[in-house]
DNA sequence: AAACTATGAATGAAGG
DNA sequence: CCTTCATTCATAGTTT
């Protein structure tokens, strides 16, 4: 367990040396060093601890929709004053306003100006909450989708692209909140064992600790 | 569990004894034990980081799509076992490239100019596949749509409809993302500055370390 | 419930 | 810069 003796980095080595002439070469930490580090680890102990506790919680929870409003809600007021929310995170047109718009779309002015935004928004807004940019997102989307469809009218079975598909052959379309937390998920594997100093009491976090890399340039990190 | 007592039943310290009779008590650590810190906090390095990108990301609403693109990224054999990765044609940022962006972009000057970007560029390219180009357009639209972000503040709180939901009341979403959220934003700062061991490159890190509170309890963490 | 579909929204890029 | 398009994601609603 002694050392392999590289004496080229800092100076966290010190030469004892004996009466007789025979040296000793270690490595010497002050106790206050060893402080800094027992508060540095701890810190990273902590934050990955609750930032893997929040991961779990968003991954396990099927509330992503609590997710994404909190975005669009973040404002503590507004959110602790528990008051209304509504919490239609996306808008949905009503019947009404989508009557409205398809009539609007089938006069043809694919390009709808901004002022004629405005009108259409403000007309809308009698039937239902909506915003400039729903109206704009609508029409958007209305036009790509409606030439995609003339597009490809019925040949879409056919060629499904044969392409060099190696990647992971299922799971892509309802794993949305995996999309979200894969980038952890996918590291490679990489087994930190008789890590010298462990954390005894974060249960996740040494699933995690086996699955992250640690990357060749990790000692670029370190003093 | 092991105590923090790491004077006696540890044994990271020995006791030297010189010619004369006077001893000298250091803390020491091999190589190897010197290693395996480096790693351990390396992985603390790296899982912090992810995850507060993570966490920033689902913070703030406009980069979620960058995140997802996360695991491709991140998995270095996936994208180093050669045929995948293709099939994408558009550029899409790295949480790491998107961080620094951001944080650029927030720095105030909204004219990147000529060799502004050519700097960029140069230290996203250490993050992965960018061009001056996609710089650009990036600083393009993120403007643009920043100031449009404005001109939409549609606190549209209208009831239009006979709104009869109340968002089944014991599910509270929104106080669940408030603790999702707060966890963080909540801890008592606490100036963690000289560090033993410092990360340069995670910018929004050491915000959160400086209110990250480091409990009583840290050194149970620790040996 | 899980899978599917329709569609609102986000965003990189192009054109002017 | 502004507008527009193409692509993709995420979700609400629907079906099996």
């Amino acid at each position: 367990m002694e050392t392999e003796n590289h004496n080229s980095s800092k100076s966290n080595g010190i030469i004892i040396g004996g009466g007789g002439g025979s040296n000793l070469y270690v490595k010497v930490m002050t106790d206050e060093q060893l402080e800094l580090l027992r508060q540095q680890i701890s810190v990273y102990t902590t934050i990955s601890d609750q930032l893997v506790q929040m991961h779990k919680s968003i991954t396990t929870q099927h509330d992503l929709a609590g997710l994404r409003l909190g975005n669009l809600y973040c404002d503590p007021l507004m959110a602790c004053s528990g008051h209304k929310i509504t919490s239609r995170q996306r808008w949905t047109p009503t019947p009404i306003q989508l009557q409205i718009l398809e009539r609007i779309f089938d006069e043809g002015n694919g390009t709808p100006s901004k002022q004629k935004i405005k009108d259409i928004t403000n007309e809308l807004g009698q039937h239902g909450q909506i915003s400039e940019t729903n109206v704009y997102n609508w029409f958007q989307n209305r036009r790509a989708r409606s030439k995609r469809k003339q597009l490809v009218p019925t040949t879409n079975q056919s060629e499904p692209e044969p392409e060099t598909e190696v990647e992971s052959p299922k799971e892509n379309k309802t794993h949305e909140e995996c999309d979200r937390v894969q980038f952890l998920e996918n590291l490679s594997p990489h087994s930190i064992k008789d890590m010298y100093i462990q954390s005894p009491d974060i249960a996740g976090f040494e699933h995690l600790l086996s699955k992250i890399e640690v990357s060749g340039s990790y000692s670029s990190y370190f003093l």
